[in-house]
RNA sequence: GCCGGGAUAGCCUAGAGGCGAGGCGAGGGACUGCAGAUCCCUUUCACCCGGGUUCAAAUCCCGGUCCCGGCUCCA
């Protein structure tokens, strides 16, 4: 089955069919380093992480560039504010976004081309644009002259009479139009500024990323995403440059993702409602929040309070618990000499809900839907489990695969399987159950108890069952 | 004003014409020296309101109510 894909340019969801066979480029707009990511970042870098996951997951090559705007106006402002020095105060939130996305497990771009490492090629994409017509020079800056492309609006469905008559859009002493918008701004004093030829000064704001994103990309690439307050005007005018510039269609798929809700308004800089990603992961562990992301379609508003985050965590607990289930079982696993109604049953669950989880993936990656499939696996296996006194090998893998594909994709388990298990620890844990189960044969519980206690704050649980003693990581 | 998204059991979320949606929480039971994990049962025939179409509507249509977002820097 084919993956569909909602695009915003066409406001429904369309087969995906990648320009070229078998590999997906895809850009997606960064953040402008200028302060600590929150939240609201956090959610559409994971969820654009497990869109280029899957695709990666079902065989194609992916070619993922995320830009940093490491020059602009509000990084200025900041600088001003605090007396630092622009370049230092970018460098330095450049670092700390790469380190916490790094923390939430979200796989590095292939590139991440920074504004102030091209500033050529940005000057050349200006350049072309005002030999095509579509530039022109004022007091103050360079402008894109909106009305002269005829397919403004295309994206945000805004219509140019209604843009002007918003009178949000700001006139502007070197403007010709007040809808116009500056691909170069003419440095003022004390700012920081680059040689072109139209003087001193630095790129505007949408200009770096039709620049970037083609120069990496092509003149015609698959999926351009963010968040839906890119829509308008930073998306709407990267097409009117791209495609005034190129002449043709720019971008197939465009891709948004919803905002994350604090007390019903969105979590902004600007309103200061913001959690910090570091802040947040000082408290929980990534994948909690990789979870408590992947429980809500990513075009849908998320809602941010401390008991959805709990309850991604329980959710989390759950399939932690059942993948030791699983290994613990393996323990004592035997070889399918013949299968009985448990197992038929066990399997046609791992089988049906492997197809829906690729379904629901399938459909425009709804994860919160492929995330009801996993939980299907989890309660069979279990139920398997208790039904039987010798787990068949064969089935416990199967699980055991479904997880490791839904870990892939959704970033999730990834310590567990990659685990090595250190040295004699394991030797060591053993021995210690067995002195506990002596002890607990002579009804020594305080003894036993003690065990227990100590290696559960190690990190080990210990479980008494009807097959003996087991032990457990505890995750989070 | 112009675009857009919503309202689903105690809670969080899917679904989008017809076979009891998933999880969490709560209560009960099984297993247990206790704990933990797991399983079983209950909460569970839920879809904002009012009309309409249909053999059949959470789902489609019309009309309301309420909530939220974009149109200005934003992921």
């Amino acid at each position: 089955m084919a993956i569909r894909i909602y695009n915003t340019l066409t406001r429904q969801k369309e087969e995906f069919k990648p320009l070229r066979e078998g590999e997906v480029r895809m850009y997606v707009c960064g953040p402008t380093v200028y302060d600590y990511p929150h939240l609201g970042h956090a959610r559409t870098y994971i969820a654009f992480d497990v869109i280029r996951r899957y695709l990666e997951h079902r065989g194609y090559t992916v070619l993922m560039v995320m830009n940093f705007t490491d020059i602009d106006d509000k990084i200025i402002k900041r600088a001003n504010e605090t007396g630092e020095d622009p370049k230092e105060l970018a460098e330095k939130f450049l670092r700390i976004f790469l380190e916490d996305m790094k923390a939430l497990k979200v796989k590095p771009a292939d590139v991440y081309p920074r504004v102030t490492e091209h500033m050529e090629d940005i000057i050349n994409f200006v350049k072309k644009l005002q030999e095509k017509g579509y530039a022109y020079e004022g007091s103050d800056g360079v402008y894109f002259e909106v009305r002269k492309f005829k397919d403004y609006g295309k994206l945000s469905k805004i219509k140019l009479e209604d843009l002007v008559k918003g009178a949000r859009v700001e006139p502007g002493e070197g403007k010709r139009n007040p809808e116009d918008f500056a691909l170069w701004k003419k440095a003022k004093p004390g700012e920081p500024k680059w040689k072109s030829p139209w003087g001193e000064g630095r790129p505007g704001w949408h200009i770096e990323c039709s620049t970037m994103s083609s120069k990496y990309l092509g003149e015609s690439f698959d999926i351009h995403g963010g968040g839906n307050d890119l829509i308008f005007p930073h998306h709407e005018n990267e097409i009117a440059q791209s495609e005034a510039c190129f002449g043709h269609e720019w971008v197939h798929y465009w891709m948004h993702t919803g905002f994350l809700m604090l007390n019903g308004e969105k979590m902004s800089k600007s309103l200061g409602n913001f959690v910090t990603v570091r802040e947040l992961l000082k408290r929980y562990d990534p994948e909690v929040i990789r979870l408590f992301v992947l429980q809500r379609h990513y075009r849908s508003p998320l809602d941010y309070s401390e008991e959805g985050i709990e309850h991604a965590k329980n959710n989390l607990e759950r399939l932690y618990n059942t993948l030791e289930n699983i290994r613990v079982a393996m323990e004592r696993a035997e070889i399918a000499f013949r299968w009985d109604e448990p197992e038929f049953r066990a399997y046609e669950a791992i089988r049906d809900a492997r197809r829906k989880f690729y379904e629901a993936m399938d459909d425009d990656f709804n994860t919160a839907e492929a995330l009801k499939a996993v939980f299907e696996v989890s309660n069979a296996i279990n139920r398997y489990l208790t039904e039987v006194e010798k787990p068949k090998e064969s089935i416990l893998r199967k699980a055991w695969e479904f997880f490791r594909d839904v870990g892939e994709v959704f970033g999730l388990f990834e310590d567990y399987f990659k685990e090595q298990r250190a040295g004699n620890e394991e030797e060591l844990i053993n021995l210690l159950v067995e002195v506990r189960a002596q002890l607990r044969k002579e009804r020594r519980f305080d003894l036993a108890d003690r065990i227990r206690e100590e290696l559960r704050k190690l990190g080990i649980q210990l479980e008494d069952t009807p097959q003996g003693t087991v032990w457990k990581r505890i995750k989070v």
